[in-house]
DNA sequence: TTTATAAGTGAATATAAATTCATTATATTT
DNA sequence: AAATATAATGAATTTATATTCACTTATAAA
């Protein structure tokens, strides 16, 4: 027998992610990713069943590392200032150097293709981050408002930033990021 | 001779934003537009010329209608805190009761249909709203920090807010949007 | 009324994309 | 080294979508 080239799937999560970054869901055709990842377009189907499952493999693919990336090693016993900071610079971080995720994510959650169980799944890597959240409230460092007041904003700052960095009007170095955090830190602290 | 139907334009937009809603840029093909709007697929074509145009005029008309909502007749002589209240607020229903603009324009951005000239030209109904912004920090009562910073942190939480209202973590009422405000407002505040 | 002109139609055509499949190449196993 | 199973190929097929066009209908002007 001969065995299958896992490195293949990178090669196709790579083209995928650069043709949606370039065109969009909708510019992202099944012949464009064979070719932009070196091998012929049946070969697209000895990994994935059709366009439907890549894209929803690759959607899990990136939610899992986007949480490795946001939570591993991650010290807890530190003052919740500095955790926090420490997420906002990790979760930055992880946009920035990997921005074609955030636009994959954006074209995914509102396409043809979406599962709703896939999406949900997607969001069981970062129960960690939301236990944070809900202990920094009980020890009243963060705001006393429903946890999806405190995501929206840390959330919608973090990806605001992350454009503004991609777009150029903003260079990611210690002082913006210091900049930012404390913005952010200033809406959601008590 | 027989008049153009103007009613249409708007028939076909609407039909747009309600396809692009329910499945993106991808799930939205001039023949599904046509039978939404209550017309045949060539009228399509009496009213653009194809369909990169009519993306194009919508996008434009969205841009002019948003930023009529938010600055036609604001009331510049109230104080600084009121003025980005009014804003705000006015963002978030805007944002709220036409929900589909932001899902437009999240799809419009990435998509090969986007013309960078008529994407620039989106920006200049908006140009009073920067001079706000400029105003405040020049009197000290917003965080001295580049514009690209204050507006990141408005639009990112004015972003978040309006998808977490949508999909219905938030109930959007004269407290949830209070609460929210004071956010953004200790984010930018000086 | 009649006529001229453009709107409106939807089936037909052209184009493009997803998927299949007969065939070839390659890595294991015996 | 031969046999075998599966990977890999890319042209052919199927399916879907944008656009056109011959034709019909509605409206304004004559």
């Amino acid at each position: 027998m001969r065995p299958k080239d896992e490195n293949k799937v990178d090669a196709i999560y790579s083209a995928t992610l650069l043709l949606n970054e370039q065109l969009g869901f909708v510019g992202m055709t099944m012949a464009k990713i064979a070719k932009e990842a070196g091998i012929a377009t049946g070969t697209l189907y000895i990994y994935f069943k059709n366009k439907e499952e890549l894209i929803n493999s690759l959607f899990l693919h990136l939610k899992k590392q986007k949480a490795r990336n946001i939570l591993d090693d991650l010290d807890l016993n530190q003052p919740y200032k500095l955790l926090f900071k420490e997420l906002f610079d990790r979760s930055m971080n992880s946009s920035v150097s990997n921005f074609q995720e955030a636009a994959f994510l954006e074209q995914y959650y509102r396409s043809p293709f979406i599962d709703e169980s896939v999406k949900a799944k997607g969001m069981e890597p970062f129960m960690p981050f939301f236990q944070i959240i809900e202990q920094a409230k009980k020890e009243l460092i963060v705001k006393d408002v429903d946890n999806s007041y405190i995501f929206a904003c840390m959330n919608g700052i973090l990806n605001e930033f992350t454009k503004m960095v991609k777009e150029e009007h903003i260079i990611w170095n210690k002082k913006s990021s210091n900049i930012a955090f404390e913005m952010l830190w200033d809406a959601i602290k008590n």
